[in-house]
DNA sequence: ATGACGATTTACT
DNA sequence: GTAAATCGTCATA
C-alpha cells in the first residue's frame, strides 16, 4: 500500500494544526541502495516558536542549529543532543516563522528488519514488531538512519525521506491523546502546556505517552 | 577558551 | 525509581 506524497501545502500551517494531521500518516524513509523504511507517525509535539521556551528558536534565537527552523514548511530539522541522539522535525508556518513539529514515535510498517538491525539487539528485545522499535524521537531516527546528514532537506522533494498521506482526513478527535509535550521541564509554564498528540492505545508511543486522554480533543483539521 | 546543558535512552539498584 | 553515557552547541569571558 503506497499513499500520495504530502506537499507544501501540507505543511503550510501552524504546528497544532500540523501534528494532528500528520497522526495516521506513514514517514518514508529511502536508504542509498534503495531500501525503503517507513512507519506510521503515532506521536507527535508542537512547537510554537519564539514564544514558546520549550522551543530551540524561543525568543527569535537564530543560530546555526536552528536555521533549518526558519526555512520553508516542509523543511526537515534534525538535531544531535546528549551527545549520542538525533532527533526529527518537521518545519511548518511560514518562511521565517521558526514553528516545528518534532516526531516522537512511529508504528513500524515496512523494512522491519533493516530497522531491528540498525537499533541493534538492545531495541529486538522484544522480538519482531517490538513497541521498542520506534518508541521515542531518538529511537526512530535510530531506526531509520535519520542524522545530521538529512538535516535542512526539503521533504517535498527529497527522494530520501518525506510524508505519505495514507489517509484524506485526520484521525478522528476521539483517537486522539493530548498531553503535556516531554523533557521540556525546564521551560516554565509551557512545560505544562498540552502539545502533544499522539493515538490513543497504540502500544509504540513514548513512555511518559500514557497520559490520560483529554474530555474533549480539540477540533480536527483536515 | 571554558563550562553548562540538553525536545534521550539504557542499564541498574 | 535513579544514574550514566557522551559531545555539539551556545553563552560567557
Amino acid at each position: 500500500m503506497r499513499g500520495e506524497r504530502c506537499g507544501r501545502g501540507f505543511f503550510g500551517v501552524e504546528p497544532v494544526a500540523l501534528a494532528k494531521r500528520l497522526l495516521g500518516q506513514r514517514l518514508v524513509r529511502v536508504l542509498a541502495d534503495g531500501t525503503r523504511l517507513a512507519g506510521e507517525i503515532v506521536e507527535v509535539e508542537a512547537y510554537l516558536g519564539v514564544e514558546d521556551r520549550a522551543a530551540h528558536s524561543f525568543g527569535g534565537r537564530r543560530t546555526a542549529r536552528v536555521e533549518p527552523m526558519y526555512g520553508r514548511p516542509g523543511t526537515a530539522y534534525v538535531y544531535f543532543t546528549y551527545g549520542m541522539h538525533h532527533c526529527f522535525n518537521v518545519v511548518c508556518g511560514e518562511v521565517d516563522e521558526p514553528v516545528a513539529v518534532l516526531i516522537r514515535a512511529l508504528e513500524p510498517v515496512a523494512g522491519i528488519a533493516e530497522m531491528e538491525a540498525r537499533r541493534g539487539v538492545k531495541g529486538v528485545k522484544g522480538g519482531a514488531g517490538s513497541s521498542l522499535l520506534t518508541s521515542g524521537p531518538a529511537k526512530l531516527c535510530q531506526a531509520m538512519e535519520i542524522d545530521r546528514r538529512l538535516n535542512g532537506i526539503d521533504l517535498v522533494t527529497d527522494s530520501r525521506l518525506f510524508i505519505e498521506r495514507v489517509r484524506e482526513r485526520s484521525l478522528p478527535a476521539v483517537r486522539m491523546g493530548n498531553s503535556p509535550r516531554i523533557g521540556v521541564a525546564y521551560a516554565g509554564s509551557w512545560a505544562s502546556e498540552p502539545l502533544r498528540w499522539f493515538i490513543l492505545g497504540n502500544p509504540h508511543v513514548s513512555r511518559g505517552a500514557r497520559a490520560k486522554p483529554r474530555k474533549r480533543a480539540r477540533d480536527c483539521v483536515s
